[in-house]
DNA sequence: ACGCTAGCGGACGCCGCCGTCCGGTTAGCT
DNA sequence: AGCTAACCGGACGGCGGCGTCCGCTAGCGT
């Protein structure tokens, strides 16, 4: 990943550092990324100076922390993309993004939102758009995906998901995959499916605040 | 309304109201009811003390600025309940409904009572809740809603629709209006639906099933 | 063991929002 | 016209988040 090294941090730093890092996937998960970068500080037991200093911004702090999850998200797109059937690959693409999103709430704001200059998280969301749209093209191909699907219905998709909140981390989950279930039945195509109101340009949007 | 008169508010107070009111709509409406009050005095031409005095709470200012859209929202069920045919009138009201938060996007966190206690929301929610599974259940009964949709599926939907952003509000509408089109369809009856997962209740203050 | 320097965190100044007070203004009544 | 009370908004103190500076601490190389 981020492997320069100007010359290697010493082992408390890096202690620091990781310290640092839980704490913000933590709060990230539990809150969305509109915290104040002094609670993650708190929470990880640091000052703030130590903070600013590993992550200058909240954008490089946030690429960090979701890194991990980053990476998830591209084996769930590679396995669907592995599966045989691909409507089969495809249900299983969205039932698998809506679950990790729905476990955690910063995610989508970070997979969503225009850093201005997240170099990693833009390639990776265009390399996981990319193949979801091979992978809609050959669902589609096999008469299984509804033929009037675009890209931008996926991500309406995933904003939508991002859209609900529950009491617990448990019933969003829950709400999620239920979710999940609806979308995919209305992807399905259908003998008496009733054509679509035009899709609508969805360019990645600052969510962070 | 809210047609107390402890003495009626002098002609100038008066128009002050106003005009707060209509910019408190607009801004809620543009960006979030995360707004500083003092915005809203600001695009009212109005002092803060102004604003405060007519609206102690932002809570009292929501409900005010709301009330119109939430009469807007009871028409609408009134209309889908009044439609003969009753999966036709569960369309329309979906349709309406999310286009109605679409227009405005504080509208929606106002309903789902993102507000501790706004004692005309609660109950206009309760009755607009009501309403719309008396209208799920003649839609059931006519075979046209899928048997396992219970109304925590519409929360679902309108939180998700809450979910969505886009770059210009007439995108927000447009995406709004596809995903409301891929909800009907995801609640269709239809022979070749698979079961569902099991829904997650969302609403705290949900009291009918 | 010792020095050197990377690293630490408390403290600081800045800014924006909050809710309130008070001296000046103006509508409305006679 | 003139009085009075309702009303106005600028100004104020408080609070919390922001990003940075600096004197002290402790890891690491010899």
């Amino acid at each position: 990943m981020t492997d320069r090294l100007p010359h290697a941090l010493r082992s408390d730093a890096r202690d620091n550092r990781e310290l640092i890092l839980k704490a913000a996937r933590a709060v990230f998960a539990a809150d969305g990324l509109n915290v104040p970068m002094r609670e993650i500080a708190r929470r990880a037991g640091v000052g703030p100076a130590t903070l600013y200093r590993r992550f200058p911004t909240k954008e490089m702090l946030v690429t960090e922390a979701f890194a991990e999850q980053l990476r998830a998200c591209h084996s769930i797109i590679d396995e669907g993309l592995a599966e045989p059937d691909p409507w089969h690959g495809f249900c299983l693409v969205i039932e698998k993004i809506c679950a990790l999103h729905a476990r955690s709430r910063g995610f989508t704001a970070a997979f969503m939102s225009a850093f201005p200059d997240a170099l990693d998280f833009a390639a990776s969301r265009e390399y996981a758009l990319r193949s979801i749209a091979e992978l809609a093209r050959r669902a589609k191909d096999a008469g299984r995906l509804r033929p009037d699907f675009v890209l931008d219905d996926l991500i309406l998709v995933l904003m939508a998901n991002s859209g609900i909140r529950a009491t617990s981390p448990a019933a969003a989950v829950a709400a999620s995959r239920r979710f999940a279930a609806l979308a995919i039945g209305a992807f399905q195509a259908s003998p008496e499916t009733s054509p679509l109101p035009p899709a609508a340009r969805l360019a990645p949007v600052l969510l962070i605040r």
